[in-house]
DNA sequence: GGTGCACCTGTTAC
DNA sequence: AGTAACAGGTGCA
């Protein structure tokens, strides 16, 4: 089935897709190849929204799952004009319009950023393509095959050792006891969604191999906290060369400055800073 | 509570 | 071509 999805606002697919969020959407033909829940997507760049390809059983569904997955049900708009009052960000808005935030499916958020400490783009995306091609179900779509992210139960089943060979490195052994958690039903993800941000953030952190950072991303990326502002390598050399504070702040510190200036916005603040100071490079 | 090191291994930079 | 530093952090002493 095909259609055009209109999206109200800018939509920048290209940074959208690549900008670190996700790390399995792959490009082939000219189309961009996923799975959103259970069905094969190849979605394309249009004038004022975009062409949709899928399996998705009726063209309905398939534009639910999109309008959660782009996060359509946000003011996009509304957070540019507020975005474009600070300088900075008012030139990377004027770089990349259109980039999104995406709302992605968290055991595979958790996952994605669990595997991302010390670790560089290219190689995350290779983990989890294997992890997904080892233990996911396929999805067959217009002659490719897409893989979904296994479940909680298949990674425990697969274990440690076994993540290991798919060559997580020591991310492994804490995939492996988060996958435990959430199969016997210690650690409920979507439970979170509904939870306050600092309740949720807690319960993240209680998980092995996963600190600020990683909690913060799971939170903005698949649990709806936009106020939460994961502070990484990249975000913390912007905000020490564009806005004068010290790179080395404690994590608490620099979030607490960030939630004071940007409060709800910080989830798209960050993506911004992220791609835009990513982009400028080193 | 803060500091410094180890952790797997693919990329990247000389 | 070969080698070393570095990479979207975190746990632990």
């Amino acid at each position: 089935m095909s259609f055009f999805l209109t999206v109200p606002g800018p939509l920048d697919l290209k940074a959208t897709l690549e900008s670190g969020q996700v790390f399995r959407w792959e490009q082939a033909d000219g189309w961009y190849w996923g799975v959103i829940g259970a069905h094969g997507y190849a979605l394309r760049q249009g004038e004022g929204g975009l062409l949709v390809r899928t399996g998705a059983p009726s063209e309905a569904r398939a534009k639910e799952a999109l309008a959660g997955f782009l996060r359509l049900d946000d003011d996009f708009e509304g957070v540019c004009r507020e975005m474009g009052r600070d300088q900075r960000l008012r030139e990377a808005l004027a770089r990349y319009p259109g980039l999104r935030l995406l709302r992605q499916e968290p055991w595979e958020c958790l996952v994605s950023f669990m595997c991302s400490q010390v670790s560089n783009i290219p190689r995350i995306s290779q983990n989890l393509r294997a992890i997904a091609q080892a233990h996911g179900e396929a999805v067959e779509m217009d002659g490719r095959r897409l893989y979904r992210f296994p479940g909680p139960e298949r990674l425990t089943e697969a274990g440690a050792e076994g993540l290991r060979r798919l060559g997580l490195g020591f991310r492994a052994e804490y995939v492996a006891l988060a996958a435990r958690e959430a199969a016997e039903g210690r650690l409920d993800l979507m439970a979170l969604r509904e939870a306050p941000y600092q309740e949720a953030k807690e319960r993240l952190m209680a998980l092995r191999g996963v600190g600020e950072k990683v909690a913060d991303c799971a939170l903005v990326f698949s649990l709806d906290k936009l106020e939460a502002f994961p502070l990484d390598r990249w975000v913390r050399r912007a905000l020490a060369e564009w806005y004068g504070q010290g790179e080395k702040a404690r994590y608490g510190e620099a979030l607490a400055w960030a939630q004071a200036r940007w409060g709800g916005r910080c989830g798209y603040v960050q993506q911004y800073l992220f791609h835009y100071r990513r982009m400028v490079g080193t």
